[in-house]
RNA sequence: GGCGGUGUAGCUCAGUUGGUUAGAGCAUGCGGCUCAUAUCCGCAGUGUCCGGGGUUCAAGUCCCUGCACCGCCA
């Protein structure tokens, strides 16, 4: 029986549309999860939208709408944009959900119960106009840095998480499971912060002050705040805790979150699963961000990338590719339409594309379309070496993928093309065509590319579903499996003899840069 | 202020436990092929390995120190 596989995307807060970091992150589930399908494993993908809170609630104002209706509008943008982007989830989470609000108060009366949740006072700077509490350092001048007005020394009373209780045990824990939090840099990050003592998380907000979240289960005068409400989507999706799903799934799960939410994932949410008495999640992926032309983006300078806009510009496959070429998982990247160009011109169209198209050309003009004989037995030197680098990229791939060292895998992949466009370069199959007496040479040498490219576009399904499912119909492959199995990948002589191949096409047209009418990315216009 | 990371070719980066003339891709220049999306293949380079000091027969790699940028914490 083979693994089950769980991946997680963070649930995406409602206070803004998304952009290029959203994608990333879910292009990333998906790829992993399309991975894991290869690999045999029964799979799960979860992503969604987090709706709570008082940032909601002004977001909403801000528009004239109700928080509902709101939520509803923008976690539509969310749920919608993810099949344009060729992702497909298992499931879409809402904080909002019956399901999940039953989930957040069982949990929530469960620690209380245990003694985790304690009621205390206490007294700080708050600002009515933004309502929130400030802390000293966050003032400028004793002032609000927004309204410029002193703030109000009040007294509240709310609700906390005893995580402090579990410090040291979450520090052994850490300690012990090497690759918990990955890659290591942010594990380390978690460590460090835990050298000093560790607070207790306020979980609760007045009703006077928000009532646009979940009624506490042991006090109706207060909602639940922000994190405990979020983090448990990940079982309450798995229809926790009876629900078939979560006995399969939750045992394999992996998040998968950038650097900014590292201290929720790596902290709150393993202890509060402490807590809880539910087992601890695998590992915790964390990525780095993308910047836009070598500044941070942000809504104010106006340089906020649009995946929609760049998939109709350039198409999904290329998108994809690009954010997984280009970034080292857990680092940041730079984002630029230049380099995009780049990638796509160089790697896409001339390596992959042209090596694409001349192949097939010339089984079109050399064999009038029909997949030749295999012709084993007379394999030279060139052969069999192909066949051996076809082994190699196999394996690195797999070990690149399951380290998430994507831009690896994709490197390996290239340079088995690289290999197949040099091996056709050695055995010129247009010097063999023009000699009769050489045309089982060819037919071996044509099978032996038609391989080769299979093996291309298995390995590339993950990060280039479609161009993948493309290429398999033109190479002949049977077109009722979406996906060839990582193990039919290690297996040489899959191509099926006698089939004859679709008319041909061009999987990535050349970007031209200066043609003339070349619609450029808008968030130039606001540089 | 404390802790950590990074600094290698024009650009993006690899460089294992210290070991000959420091590598790859892209970009550049030259040559070859014609099946191909003017694509592909081959060749050619270029480097104060951030600065300074030290350990060693030997340092991009280890130690100390300074600088720059980044992150986390306060």
């Amino acid at each position: 029986m083979p693994e089950s596989f769980y991946i997680t995307t963070p649930i995406y807060y409602v206070n803004a549309r998304p952009h290029l970091g959203h994608a990333y992150s879910t292009i990333v589930a998906d790829v992993l999860n399309r991975f894991n399908r290869m690999c045999g494993r029964k799979t799960y993908f979860l992503t969604g939208t987090d709706e709570h809170g008082d940032k909601v609630v002004r977001a909403a104002k801000e528009e004239g709408l109700s928080p509902m209706v709101y939520v509803d509008r923008i976690s539509e943008l969310f749920r919608t944009l993810w099949p344009e982007l060729h992702i497909e989830y298992d499931y879409f989470i809402r904080t909002t959900d019956p399901a999940h609000t039953k989930v957040v108060k069982e949990i929530l009366q469960r620690i209380y119960d245990a003694g985790d949740i304690y009621f205390s006072e206490y007294k700080g700077a708050y600002c009515f106009g933004c309502e929130r509490f400030y802390t000293e350092r966050e003032l400028d001048d004793g002032k609000c840095p927004d309204h410029k007005t002193i703030p109000e020394v009040i007294n509240e009373s709310n609700y906390f998480f005893r995580m402090s209780r579990y410090q040291d045990w979450l520090v052994d824990y850490i300690k012990t499971n090497p690759d918990f939090i990955r890659p290591e840099r942010y594990r380390n990050e978690v460590l460090s912060f835990l050298r000093e003592p560790l607070e207790d998380l306020c979980i609760s907000r007045p009703k006077t002050r928000l009532q646009w979240g979940i009624t506490l289960p042991f006090d109706d005068q207060y909602v639940t705040y922000v994190w405990f409400d979020a983090l448990l989507n990940y079982i309450s999706a798995l229809g926790y805790p009876d629900g078939e799903a979560f006995k399969e799934f939750w045992p394999t799960v992996q998040h998968l979150v950038a650097k900014d939410i590292l201290k929720p994932h790596g902290i709150y949410w393993p202890i509060m699963l402490k807590a809880a008495g539910i087992p601890q999640y695998r590992h915790l992926n964390v990525h780095g961000y993308w910047n836009v032309e070598e500044t941070k983006m942000s809504k104010s300078l106006g340089n906020v990338v649009d995946p929609l806009e760049l998939k109709n510009l350039y198409g999904t496959d290329a998108f994809r590719y690009f954010l997984m070429r280009d970034m080292v998982f857990g680092l940041d990247s730079n984002f630029s339409e230049d380099a995009f160009i780049q990638r796509f011109n160089s790697d896409l169209a001339n390596d992959l594309g042209n090596l694409f198209s001349r192949s097939l050309t010339m089984v079109h003009k050399y064999l009038k379309g029909v997949v030749p004989q295999e012709e084993t037995g007379s394999e030279s030197d060139l052969d069999l070496r192909l066949k051996a680098d076809a082994e190699k990229v196999v394996q690195d791939y797999e070990k690149a993928m399951e380290d998430l060292a994507f831009h690896k895998a994709l490197i390996a992949i290239w340079e088995f093309i690289n290999h197949i466009n040099k091996y056709i370069d050695v055995t010129a199959p247009w010097e063999l065509a023009k000699r009769k007496f050489q045309h089982k040479e060819l037919q071996r040498v044509l099978y032996n590319i038609l391989e080769g490219l299979r093996i291309v576009s298995g390995l590339l399904y993950p990060i280039m579903p479609r161009a993948a499912r493309l290429m398999q119909e033109h190479l002949g492959l049977p077109s009722t499996d979406a996906f060839q199995k990582l193990q039919d990948l290690t297996v040489w002589g899959q191509t099926t003899p006698g089939t004859k191949l679709p008319k041909m096409l061009t999987l990535f047209p050349r970007i031209d840069r200066d043609k003339p009418g070349r619609t450029p990315m808008s968030h130039h216009l606001f540089k």
